[in-house]
DNA sequence: CGGAGAATATGATAAATATCATATTCCGGC
DNA sequence: GCCGGAATATGATATTTATCATATTCTCCG
């Protein structure tokens, strides 16, 4: 894979992805001072954007791709932990609390992503009540959803969680065009990752609820085919 | 059990706890304002602090005792998400992100709490630059440990997982006076809960662990007696 | 002090899931 | 277009873990 990454133009005032991130809530003159403290960078898929153990220099501005964020468990297992997508911001944890990154980033797919200066950031989050507002909210809802996945990985079996799953491809990256196919590929290995099985078990069971009219397998991507009985299969509680 | 809670007096000011806490950088008249904006209350064991899909009403700011944050799977099994002692903070999850309650705390022995002000408590947060960056430092630990504890549901075998969480319970409560003792007295089916396992095979691997001289049961308590043997089972990483 | 219900303990069995083995298909590079 | 390695698929088996059953012990309360 050709993997080098490019720098190129984009402004924050005129961003699309800005107005659906933490950002939407700068305006005027720090929007344009946000600017002058950024640069953008494109990275191919498959492409590492940041590394586990590795120090942040500056917040990731997801501004389009899709993004999988993960770690290596004890015995060297991926696990994915989160999936991000533009208008997204990436790596502020770690940020946040002085630390390393705790996971690496991957684009699953051509990305272009902008880097804010790590201490214009955190000055521009203290000083700024919205955006501190926002990144709060943001990051709650990702101790949240950690916390709804170690429900599941506790309490669910793995046909559960494989419909969950499949749910949560389709509530953070949507459809494609024809409004049945999610508009997400992953390696039936990354969904296991993601799952919490192992890759053989992820391919059965893919390969259950596709004789079972949930899902259709067209080539490696998924069409959701009886939503219904996904959300029964899911076992739900929120 | 008897389960009324008792308003008594505790000064922000002269607070012991408060120094381990995130109020710890708030001095001089602010502290004395804190303390104009929050009520003291004390909770016997077992007894209810805040429910599951409840609104906060305010922080919690724990003086003393020891306290689980707790859900309910979609089969009405308890999952424990979290184990908070004093110094920690309460329910801010769903005071910074507006939203309600996604567990429930339960006082695990005699607890005093107490509950700042929510309109109060969001104002100082973003007028206080330290307050606020020790708050992100605090959510951003809880994710991280919530993140690390998906790996280990994930990867992890059930005899792993069990010697992770008596070292996280170490970690977390420390030992009585002996130097060996878990100072936490958790039921079987609460460690279970919070391993991710049924209570027979929670019984089962303590059992086991008392069999290796790993660990000592004496009566409901955990002695933990070879902790090198102890942390290889854990398999651990971090 | 005694008895009832809960918690703990342990064995036997069933169910879920991983692992191993082996095809088959897919896909990028020549 | 075709070759080789990777990804996907599927069967057989082993292992882990839950569930069911039944003692035993503890604890609280009258």
């Amino acid at each position: 894979m050709k993997n080098a990454s490019a720098y190129y133009e984009h402004s924050c005032v005129t961003c699309n992805a800005r107005m659906h991130s933490v950002f939407s809530v700068i305006q005027g003159d720090h929007l344009s001072e946000l600017n002058l403290h950024k640069s953008c960078t494109t990275y191919k898929k498959g492409q590492l954007i940041f590394s586990e153990n590795g120090l942040p220099m500056g917040l990731f501005c997801v501004n389009s791709g899709k993004i999988k964020l993960s770690t290596t468990g004890p015995d060297g297992k991926e696990q994915i932990l989160r999936l991000v997508k533009g208008g997204d911001i990436l790596g502020y944890r770690a940020l946040l609390s002085s630390d390393r990154y705790h996971c690496s980033a991957v684009a699953l797919e051509d990305c272009s992503v902008c880097i804010v200066d790590k201490q214009y950031f955190l000055k521009l989050a203290l000083e700024q009540k919205e955006l501190c507002v926002a990144i709060f909210k943001k990051i709650s809802e990702d101790l949240k959803h950690a916390e709804q996945h170690i429900v599941s990985l506790s309490q669910k079996n793995v046909r559960e969680r494989m419909a969950e799953a499949i749910l949560f491809f389709k509530a953070t990256y949507g459809f494609d065009a024809d409004g049945q196919t999610l508009a997400i590929q992953l390696s039936r290995e990354e969904i296991a990752d993601f799952v919490g099985t192992s890759t053989e078990s992820a391919i059965r069971l893919l390969s259950e609820f596709n004789g079972d009219k949930i899902i259709e397998l067209v080539g490696k991507k998924i069409k959701i085919v009886n939503i219904a009985k996904l959300e029964k299969t899911a076992n739900l509680l929120y």
